[in-house]
DNA sequence: TAGCCTCGAGTTCA
DNA sequence: CTCGAGGCTA
């Protein structure tokens, strides 16, 4: 950046912070997160560092705390009420911990972590163990009274077990289930139970604020005793709530611990956190470190990797999708966010795009939906210079240049070319998928090389590759070859729902595949037969040199050819099709097209030809009146199973498995670190089954 | 035909 | 996880 564009960025920068504030602290309302916030803030701070001349006094970053929004009156604190320095990751809290230990060389500290309650700073005054009035922090200096409120909050004594004069801080938030129930019951729509507890602590009919369910957790006690932990348990003598899951600790080694610890079970709790406060146990050594001109040195407050943070579009690309669909993907500077570092993000279609008209050049507001994928929330307008470009939705295929279709009332455009190579090797792909033929160690990189050397231009091709073709492979040695060749092998014998859904027909998803094979399967005669114990000789001898091979056990299983499946199907007509339990006249036409095009049917004949063998399927294997005919949803992540095999459990059973939750859901299954799905069956009264729960019910 | 419910398809990173 | 669209039911 050259000094002109440092001049406008901070500009910027400064507009947005300020307008960020008087969201957040006067309307109480926050569209950008606090954890966002503070990176733009950092920003900030460091352009200033490096150009002192940009500072100036109206700047965000010299101000300490917050804005009063005047509805209440000003009241001056006993004590000054500085904020904590924040720190994001476990390198400045070593470097935090060093400039302790330099200012005061010769002490051994020891620390006390607490639990950082993402809720609402507050100060009481008692006086003769009397509560006298409830201040905001407002600015650190002056306060908001806020008594009427705060009186209406049932774990905040109104007087103490004992006389006690002075003031005690902490932090009033909502439990989440008070928030869950707030939602529920209609009204304003508050983003988070920070927001709707602060919208709540500043009602002026303090009605309103008894009806939330607030609560209260106290860290600060003035004046103070020897030790924050003596602190704690003083308040805790005097009536007051403390947080239970405080700890001191010897050096930097087990507090980082304890970081690791709650970064990872901030979820179990039944309230919000944000982070940890550290902060030196002594009180004598806390007087002696004193603080800077901005916070004290004693104490700091570290952050937990946002959720949300900030980026920058730098550009916007388009994929292709294996039905040919055009997925625009947005570039993003890459960004550390919740664990991760995050360099894109799905924008899912024009519409999208065009509503939170997103730009290249953009800054951008990026969470994770779900834990796990990117998704961008927001523009941020304020940051805009004027640069940024428009994106056009291409009008051709970027990978054939096809012309694109948007059929009518559709939103997503499709290049039309079967042949496409985008789409012909997202088919690949999905062919060998784990539903589809399950070929282990052939992924993505493999199948580019395969198709790079012209060794494969369509599924059954993979079936006819040779010992020499693969390990004449970038990286191929004798033994990935053998591996290879053998999964191929192994995968030639497949049920007839995954086979059905590997050759990736339009709506007919892994679902619907098995729908209809139970209908199909019953007109096809599975008359060959195959020994798979001798199929299994064979493949070890042809891929290992010295395999031992073991004692013949025959195994023999019965089969169909592809050819046959596909002669069972041509049979029937479209409306033969459509009568199918889920199976519509989309999907109908769908199948009996794919059957019908010539092409296809060729495909079909090569895999016959490369010795593909389908079987039947029983269904349910181990019917379970537990499981038969219920519907379930499984969310979390459970210790003894994973999701895939709690699902084939209950698809044994003769259950289903749905990947949402309704009314008509029977029961939802929930691991630990539930998602949304949780909240949801709660809301609509569906039963929910813990790990062990389910176990039972096996019997 | 409307309104649910369910399914398919696309997406990211370690 | 989300979105959109197909299927089913009242």
């Amino acid at each position: 950046m050259n000094k002109k564009e440092v001049k406008e960025r901070t500009s910027k920068l400064k507009e947005f912070l300020k307008d960020w504030n008087y969201k957040y602290f006067v309307l109480d309302k926050t569209e950008v997160s606090e954890a966002a916030r503070d990176k733009m803030k950092r920003e900030l701070e460091d352009l200033e560092q490096e150009f002192p001349e940009l500072v100036t006094p109206d700047s965000p970053t010299q101000r300490v705390g917050s804005v009063l929004s005047g509805k209440f009156a000003r009241v001056k604190h006993i004590t000054r009420k500085e904020s904590l320095q924040d720190i994001f990751d476990v390198q400045e809290l070593i470097e935090w911990e060093e400039r302790n230990q330099r200012i005061l060389p010769k002490v051994k500290f020891k620390y006390l972590c607490e639990l950082k309650i993402d809720g609402l700073n507050i100060t009481l005054h008692y006086k003769d163990g009397v509560l006298q009035r409830a201040l905001t922090r407002g600015n650190g200096v002056f306060g908001e009274n806020i008594t009427h409120t705060i009186r209406t909050v049932k774990s905040i004594p109104l007087s103490l077990r004992e006389p006690f004069t002075g003031e005690i801080s902490g932090e009033v938030f909502m439990s989440k289930k008070s928030f869950e129930k707030l939602q529920k019951s209609g009204g304003q729509d508050f983003a988070n139970p920070r927001n709707a507890a602060a919208g709540a602590v500043r009602q002026l009919d303090p009605k309103v604020a008894a009806s939330r369910g607030l609560d209260a957790f106290f860290y600060t006690i003035r004046p103070a005793v020897e030790t924050q932990e003596e602190n704690l348990k003083k308040m805790k003598g005097l009536g007051m709530k403390v947080n239970p899951e405080y700890l001191v600790m010897n050096n930097v080694t087990e507090i980082s611990k304890f970081l690791k610890k709650w970064e990872k079970n901030k979820n179990s709790l039944p309230y919000l956190i944000d982070g940890v406060v550290i902060k030196v146990l002594e009180v004598e050594l806390q007087e002696r470190l004193g603080s800077t001109a901005k916070a004290p040195r004693w104490a700091i407050a570290y952050k937990f990797a946002a959720e949300q943070t900030v980026s920058k579009v730098l550009d916007i690309i388009f994929q292709v999708g294996r039905t040919g669909a055009v997925t625009p993907v947005a570039i993003l500077e890459p960004v550390l966010l919740d664990g991760s570092t995050v360099a894109r993000a799905t924008l899912h279609n024009e519409d999208e795009i065009a509503r939170k008209d997103v730009r290249i050049g953009d800054s951008v507001v990026v969470q994770k939906a779900g834990d796990i994928i990117p998704e961008v929330v927001q523009i941020i307008e304020k940051l805009r210079t004027g640069k940024e470009k428009k994106f056009q939705m291409p009008t051709h295929c970027p990978s054939c240049s096809e012309k694109l279709v948007r059929p009518e009332g559709e939103v997503v455009s499709r290049c039309p070319n079967k042949n496409c190579q985008a789409r012909r090797k997202e088919r690949l792909q999905h062919f060998v998928s784990r539903k589809g033929f399950d070929i282990d160690t052939l992924g993505e990189k493999i199948l580019d090389q395969l198709i790079e050397q012209d060794f494969i231009s369509d599924a059954a091709d993979i079936f006819f590759l040779d010992y020499g073709q693969i390990k004449s492979l970038d990286l191929f040695e004798e033994k990935r070859t053998n591996n290879l060749l053998g999964a191929i092998a192994k995968s030639r014998i497949i049920p007839i729902s995954r086979f059905l859904f590997a050759l990736g027909i339009r709506h007919l998803g892994e679902q619907t595949a098995r729908d209809f094979s139970k209908e199909i399967q019953e007109k096809i005669d599975d008359k060959h037969t195959v020994d798979i114990a001798k199929e299994e000789k064979k493949i070890v001898e042809q891929v290992s040199l010295f395999g031992d091979i073991e004692e013949e056990v025959s195994n023999l299983i019965q089969y169909f050819t592809p050819d046959e499946l596909s002669k069972a199907i041509s049979k029937l007509s479209k409306e033969d099709l459509s009568h199918t339990e889920g199976i519509g006249n989309k999907v109908g036409e769908s199948l009996y097209d794919w059957f019908s095009d010539p092409d296809t049917l060729d495909l079909i004949h090569k895999l016959t030809e490369g010795g593909v063998k389908i079987t039947k399927e029983k269904f349910i294997t181990h019917e379970n009146p537990n499981f038969k005919e219920k519907t379930f949803v499984i969310t979390g992540t459970m210790e003894n199973y994973s999701r895939e095999e709690a699902k084939r459990y209950i698809l044994q059973g003769g259950g289903k498995v749905s990947g949402s939750v309704s009314a008509k859901t029977d029961a939802v299954i929930c691991g630990s670190e539930p998602g949304s799905k949780k909240s949801k069956a709660e809301k609509l009264g569906v039963k929910i089954l813990s790990e062990g729960e389910f176990k039972k019910m096996f019997g």
